[in-house]
DNA sequence: TTGATTAGGAAACAATCATTCCCTATTATG
DNA sequence: CATAATAGGGAATGATTGTTTCCTAATCAA
């Protein structure tokens, strides 16, 4: 089952939900059309599922760069590379299924809209919560404003996404550079 | 002509390109069926067209937001402060056809992905500009990189775009305020 | 082993899509 | 004024879409 969604995962990010017909879903699930609707009620359902996934792995990968630093800004500095690295090569030009719902849906589609914006929020608090951890480890200056700053780092990271998807390089170690300096 | 092209821009900035329809097309453009296609080869041409003339338009809104300002530094906060302006509200839920050619065409329209990094090119050259004009009069340390730091502000602008459609709220003063540490 | 239940697959379905064709006004030209 | 040329509109057309239905094969219980 989390195979097949992987699949999903993979056709979902890549052409959207719109530009996947049913044929490319089953090709990547490696299953037959009654199969998936057997399994799910229409492909409305499919993506959810798929988006579900994706932003469990997401998380997780995120979480584990994370947890390499050891004071909060390295911690922070972890998550900014990762995303760096994540919106690059293969994976950055098959793109980001909350970047991809949020543009082809949110406008038209007011359940996945929600679950995008909550995405988003869920992000934006870990990320405010790693300055936080930073000020209370002397690591990131008292002065930072810790909810405007993740807002703008999730603008950042979103931005990397779409950047990413266009093919434009991306060097980790300059632009989390240059980022940091949010933090001074 | 031009005005049928700007309902166009509308609605495939609301809902992309797959799932506008010529029923939708010829709605917003008030033209009928036959009209868009004596006018037009196909739907990838309006799209194309309708590109162009968002380009154009945003272009000069964005030329016209950094000649209010009296030093590089100044022209560069008024730019990113428009860029806020225009990821809220209305046009924010509308949504940017740059971002969404990018997320939704890019993986397998080749055209249009070599039309969407020019454009990210050409606004990341004029940011740069504005950086390098900056340092010149002085408003802007020469220690900043300007190109690493315009490549960031792009990504920022892209992403202000996707948070913005997804309705969060975006503060321009407090955003950009943020931003402007980029320069220090 | 037999019978029942379920997972999986392929063809058929109606609806919708982009596109073409043809007709009607309207404008411009001689 | 008459006529050629064009812009615009709407119905018809294949192709493709998401979905349903029916059939086969496999799995488990008794």
């Amino acid at each position: 089952m989390d195979t097949a969604l992987d699949g999903a995962v993979r056709v979902f990010c890549e052409r959207g939900y719109h530009a996947t017909s049913i044929g490319d879903l089953t090709a990547a699930m490696r299953l037959a059309t009654g199969s998936v609707y057997k399994a799910f009620r229409d492909k409305h359902a499919v993506f959810l599922a798929a988006f579900e996934r994706y932003a469990a792995l997401r998380g997780e990968q995120t979480r584990a760069a994370a947890a390499r630093g050891e004071n909060g800004r390295e911690r922070l500095r972890n998550v900014l590379l990762s995303y760096v690295e994540h919106s690059q090569g293969l994976e950055g030009r098959r793109g980001c299924i909350v970047v991809g719902s949020a543009v082809e849906l949110s406008a038209v589609d007011p359940v996945i809209r929600a679950r995008v914006t909550a995405q988003l929020m869920t992000n934006e608090k870990f990320i405010a919560g790693l300055i936080r951890e930073g000020q209370a480890d002397g690591s990131i200056p008292a002065h930072v404003e810790a909810d405007d700053t993740a807002r703008l780092m999730i603008c950042m990271t979103q931005g990397l996404r779409v950047v990413g998807k266009a093919r434009l390089p991306l060097d980790g170690e300059r632009l989390a550079g240059v980022a940091m300096k949010l933090l001074a």
